[in-house]
RNA sequence: GCGCCGUUGGUCCAGUGGUAGGACAGUGGCUUCCCAAGCCACUAGCCCGGGUUCGAUUCCCGGACGGCGCACCA
């Protein structure tokens, strides 16, 4: 726990996150990223789309944070995302009304019903409270829906929602973005952003909030002729937490990404191919990889659209945490919303040759179907071609039937214009599948803090620092005085207003001590420190101290970006 | 949402039925030529609402927020 208690004061203290709108109270699940927490967030943000958006040849959209009620019906979240909640009136617990009816009854999907039924249900099975065994009969059951609603526009005849997730927002942009792509699969769409949940009972700072930035890549491709590129990854060594080792209480397993698959403990190349690319993101950004983890969801624990699901997860405060989902999400998204809306959520394959078939047809004579059946005719006509793909012999003799809506439509053969024609096809429609590595910015800089927090003896005084890797701490070099007088102050300004126009990050720090300030910036992350010193007048050299082993080297000012540039590259402090 | 515990300067804490004290941090000054030193001064606080009381930061009730447990976590 005092890793979490020394986190949160150091965040509060340092500018890195705080509650938001603390002046009026606060609001739980929703935290302010101070100066130095927007700056890391910005940089881990920053290191993901460089290696999933540009390293990997993706493409980065910008969507709306509220969409429409159709989106969701469509997705499914306005079904399974709508909790039944039961409180009983005695003791005060709350229960989930599907779960009491699911147990009490042989019902097995409870869930779908509607409230009203579910009540009734309750009534009926005379169904008591698990924690104190009152009737819950009279009881009403509330719908939760974890989505924060709202109104499109004055009124509410146009209801929309917070997105729960970025990834709607590219999958409903599908048929424009597969032109973007010229029709060809495989292709990526990446997004950074704000997704929105109305959790019942946020907890742990940043782990569970109500507002969080997802950082998510949506990878179409051809399920049948895509393969991921594994020689990327194929000695990458994964730590490996599979359902099977869960359940039979066994231990994290290290494999590389090829032996992951021929052992079969990971089942889609796609993930495993995904989990390779992620892991030196991990590392990149500061995650301890002693403390994480790659784990397989247990069958329970599958969402409504994923078939395989594997968890990054880093270890913190003795708690693990979720980073990361990677999902095979399959063909479902594209498929719900093909169908749920008016444009088609397919690409076009192409054959290597077009293929001759030969087909039943129905070309039938309206003039004919109109007068006869009426308004049954446009259906008539539907079963008749579903009929002619399904079972040409119906057409042998004169006449054919057909059943619609239970009603039997009996007609001349030489009515329905049935030919069997030879067509040839140059490829096929088929709905894409997805593979979607989905992370948690906020939970990420989350853990990086609580790894890279930690505290050493310098010269017989404690200190604490912040490990931060170069490339995401949010100061890259603070240039100090070592007095304020003498005109060091002026000339440490001109080397800070230098390395700014090098395109640095840039701190300058004058007060207190020399020591007081080295520590400071140690507990921001900043990775170096340059001072300015008496020599410095003479002969325009600097110092240059190292964070992580307080070394320290001469520089000229001359050279000190070049330097600094060298340092941030990898160098070591002893190279310069 | 339920239960238990908590909420006092920026941070971490002490304390009181008569409006509060420390440590650290911060600011200014002195000192100091390289790692939270010293001295002086200054800034700054009782979560919100209601009740009891002559008087509430303190006691009671409610709320908000936080920690933990339960539930939940697509």
């Amino acid at each position: 726990m005092s890793e979490l208690t020394d986190l949160s004061e150091l965040a509060k203290r340092r500018g890195f996150f705080f509650a938001s709108n603390e002046a009026y109270g606060g609001t739980a699940g929703f935290y302010t990223f101070g100066p130095e927490g927007a700056a890391l967030k910005r940089n881990v943000e920053d290191v993901w789309r460089d290696r999933f958006v540009r390293e990997l040849g993706h493409m980065e959209l910008e969507a709306p944070t509220v969409m429409p009620e159709a989106v969701f019906e469509a997705s499914g979240h306005l079904d399974t995302f709508d909790d039944m909640i039961l409180e009983c009136g005695d003791c005060g617990a709350t229960h989930r009304a599907d779960h009491l009816v699911e147990d009490a009854t042989d019902v097995d999907d409870a869930e779908a019903f509607a409230p009203e039924r579910v009540a009734d249900l309750v009534a009926d099975h005379d169904v008591a409270c698990p924690s104190c065994g009152v009737p819950l009969a009279d009881r009403p059951v509330e719908a939760f829906n974890l989505m924060f609603g709202t109104n499109i526009g004055p009124g509410s005849s146009s209801p929309g929602y917070l997105r729960p997730e970025t990834a709607q927002g590219i999958f409903v942009e599908f048929p424009r973005l597969k032109e973007y792509a010229r029709n060809q699969l495989p292709f990526g769409v990446a997004q950074i952003g704000r997704a929105y949940r109305n959790e019942i009972s946020p907890r742990r700072a940043l782990v569970r909030v109500r507002e969080f930035t997802q950082a998510e890549l949506e990878h179409f491709i051809d399920p049948e002729y895509d393969d991921p590129p594994l020689e990327r990854v194929d000695d990458v060594e994964l730590p490996l937490y599979s359902a099977a080792a869960q359940q039979d209480d066994g231990d994290l397993e290290h494999h590389t990404v090829a032996e992951a698959l021929e052992a079969g403990v990971v089942e889609s190349e796609w993930v495993a191919y995904y989990l390779g690319e992620a892991l030196a993101f991990y590392e990149a950004i500061g995650v301890d990889m002693d403390r994480f983890r790659y784990r397989q969801h247990l069958p329970g624990e599958l969402s409504h659209y994923a078939a395989d699901c594997w968890d990054a997860e880093t270890e913190v405060g003795g708690n693990w945490v979720e980073v990361t989902g990677f999902a095979y999400r399959s063909d479902y998204d594209l498929r719900k919303h093909g169908k749920h809306s008016e444009e088609e959520f397919t690409v076009f394959r192409q054959y290597d040759e077009p293929k001759t078939v030969e087909r039943a047809t129905v070309d039938p004579d309206m003039s004919y179907l109109g007068p006869t059946f009426g308004g049954a005719a446009g259906d008539v006509v539907d079963a008749l071609e579903a009929l002619a793909r399904r079972d040409r012999s119906a057409f042998d003799g004169d006449a054919v039937t057909v059943e619609v809506d239970d009603e039997s439509y009996t007609l001349p053969v030489e009515k329905t214009g049935f030919a069997v024609e030879e067509q040839t096809e140059s490829g096929e429609h088929i709905t894409p599948h997805v593979v979607e590595p989905s992370f948690g910015i906020d939970r990420l800089v989350y853990s990086v803090l609580a790894h890279r927090h930690g505290t050493d003896e310098v010269d017989g005084e404690e200190r604490s620092f912040l490990a931060l890797p170069t490339g995401v701490a949010p100061t890259t070099v603070a240039v100090v005085p070592l007095m304020t007088k003498d005109g060091l102050d002026e000339r440490a300004r001109e080397v800070a207003a230098s390395l700014r126009a090098a395109g640095f990050e840039v701190n300058y720090d004058d007060t207190g001590n020399i020591g007081r300030r080295y520590r400071r910036q140690d507990e921001v992350g900043t990775p170096y420190c340059v001072t300015v010193d008496y020599d410095t007048l003479e002969d325009d050299t600097v110092t240059v101290r190292e964070r992580d082993s307080t070394d320290q080297t001469r520089v000229a000012v001359d050279d000190l970006a070049d330097a600094v540039d060298r340092l941030v590259s990898g160098a070591a402090l002893s190279e310069l």
